[in-house]
DNA sequence: CCCCCCCC
């Protein structure tokens, strides 16, 4: 990791210009936060010093970074959000908190620190590991996967099933135990596991599949995607290929397995982590679309009027104006990085007033500037620069999003209207024909689901799912 | 369709 970079602790709330090399230390599962339906997922960020420091993201980006921030791979990371941590839980004061949205830039860095991170971690002897049966202890251990076995279905203790698959660990003095995957890490890691055995040949694979599995809290656990994580297993491997080539057919290890000795370490018992049907049941996102007639005036001139984005999907970018690059939104590979207009607003009718926002065309119109002007205006503006306020009445296409635990709707100016455009009473109730607007398009309801994101998806449906990974302790083989 | 923020 070179030092032409920040580091972790020189970037504090405000600090502005900073970029930061990392690798992604730590990836915990996404969970739904317990006061709201928000769902976030916190990262272990680590720097070439080893400092660390905790990385959230929120709703949709879990899933749109999930490819973007993979565990052990170093980035450079430029414009988080930083602020510190909320007072109400923060442990010490100035702990620092990064949050990764759309505007944050990463940048994929070829580089392999994992003896930086492994560094970081205490791994525990296979032969160690039955001191800790039932102690519901947190460790990791290392160890290389000479066997997959099929997944099954269990029951908990509660009645739950659960789907669980075994992993068979060796470790170099050719000990072995049994890593019980749990739920997500069987759709997800196992399967990942499963792929790549597939792909290689044997000996490729047992060679160079080493992994480390940390157990702490609800972590993932650390499989290199090219299995470049821990290099002295490789050579090892390869040392030692005939001993694993007879484990791996002869799977003595498994015959001489006493089931008695099968003892978890730590169960899912945390009532807490599961979520009351009640208090979900109600939930949902209520979208409602009205016309409101009267008066538009910018009243907090002091905001952004733009902000980068794809020109091809609209989401927000985190790159330079005009630069070429991958979207992590709509993965078009060629976006291109152009400003789009923003403006928050106030409109008024004999009524009454409400805040809302317009993005795009009803934004230009109302502002009668365009997005690059507004870009490259510098100074607060003035009505000499731009329209604040529109003298007489138009009419305004309102979205209002009512937000769970938010006491008031965020409205949303879809498009602006001129009353003198509407001829006569025949078009009420249908959209006018020509709008101050984005064209109106009639979307087949997408999902932008795939499989390899139903971890996240159940997640949030079914709140925290067991995704523990326990280890159970075989029979040595030796 | 887009922005903002969000959790322990």
């Amino acid at each position: 990791m070179g030092d032409k970079f920040q580091l972790i602790h020189d970037v504090s709330p405000g600090t502005a210009g900073w970029t930061v090399k990392v690798v992604v230390a730590e990836k915990f599962s996404p969970r739904v936060a317990q006061r709201s339906p928000t769902k976030y997922q916190n990262l272990i960020l680590m720097d070439s010093e080893g400092s660390t420091v905790q990385a959230t993201l929120y709703g949709q980006n879990i899933t749109t970074f999930q490819d973007e921030l993979i565990l052990g791979k170093t980035y450079l990371i430029s414009n988080a959000l930083v602020k510190e941590t909320n007072a109400e839980y923060k442990a010490k004061s100035g702990e620092i908190q990064w949050t990764i949205s759309g505007r944050t830039r990463i940048r994929r860095v070829e580089e392999n620190n994992s003896n930086l991170l492994i560094s970081t971690y205490s791994f525990t002897d296979f032969e160690d590991l039955p001191k800790y049966m039932d102690s519901n202890v947190d460790l990791s251990v290392i160890g290389m996967i000479i066997d997959i076995k099929p997944r099954r279905i269990i029951q908990t203790r509660f009645g739950k099933e659960c789907q669980v698959q075994d992993l068979v660990l060796v470790n170099k003095r050719f000990d072995t135990v049994l890593l019980t995957m749990w739920e997500a890490f069987v759709d997800n890691e196992c399967k990942y596991i499963c792929q790549n055995l597939k792909k290689k040949t044997c000996s490729d694979w047992k060679a160079s599949q080493s992994l480390s599995i940390s157990t702490k809290a609800d972590s993932s656990f650390f499989i290199d995607g090219e299995f470049e994580l821990v290099e002295e297993f490789k050579s090892w491997g390869h040392t030692n290929s005939e001993i694993i080539d007879n484990m791996i057919s002869e799977k003595h290890y498994l015959t001489s397995t006493p089931s008695k000795l099968f003892s978890k370490l730590s169960v899912l018992t945390d009532e807490k982590d599961f979520t009351e049907i009640k208090s979900i049941q109600g939930l949902k996102t209520v979208k409602q679309f009205f016309w409101i007639k009267g008066r538009a005036s910018v009243k907090v001139l002091n905001q952004t009027y733009w902000y980068m984005s794809c020109n091809n999907c609209n989401k927000i970018s985190s790159e330079n104006y005009g630069d070429i690059y991958p979207c992590v939104f709509c993965k078009c590979t060629d976006a291109k990085a152009i400003p789009r207009a923003k403006v928050y607003m106030q409109l008024t009718d004999p009524t009454g007033y409400i805040n809302a926002t317009a993005i795009g065309n009803p934004a230009e119109y109302f502002l009668q500037s365009n997005a690059q002007i507004l870009m490259n205006q510098t100074l607060i503006p003035t009505a000499a620069s731009m329209r604040l306020s529109i003298d007489e009445d138009e009419i305004f296409y309102v979205k209002a999003i009512t937000q769970e635990l938010s006491p008031d709707c965020k409205f949303e100016i879809l498009f602006i209207v001129n009353p003198s455009q509407i001829a006569g009473d025949k078009n009420k109730g249908k959209a006018p024909v020509e709008h101050i607007g984005e064209p109106i398009k009639f979307l087949e309801p997408t999902t932008k689901r795939s499989l390899f994101h139903s971890d996240t998806d159940d997640a949030q449906s079914s709140k925290k799912k067991c995704d523990k990974s326990t280890i159970e302790i075989t029979k040595k083989n030796q």
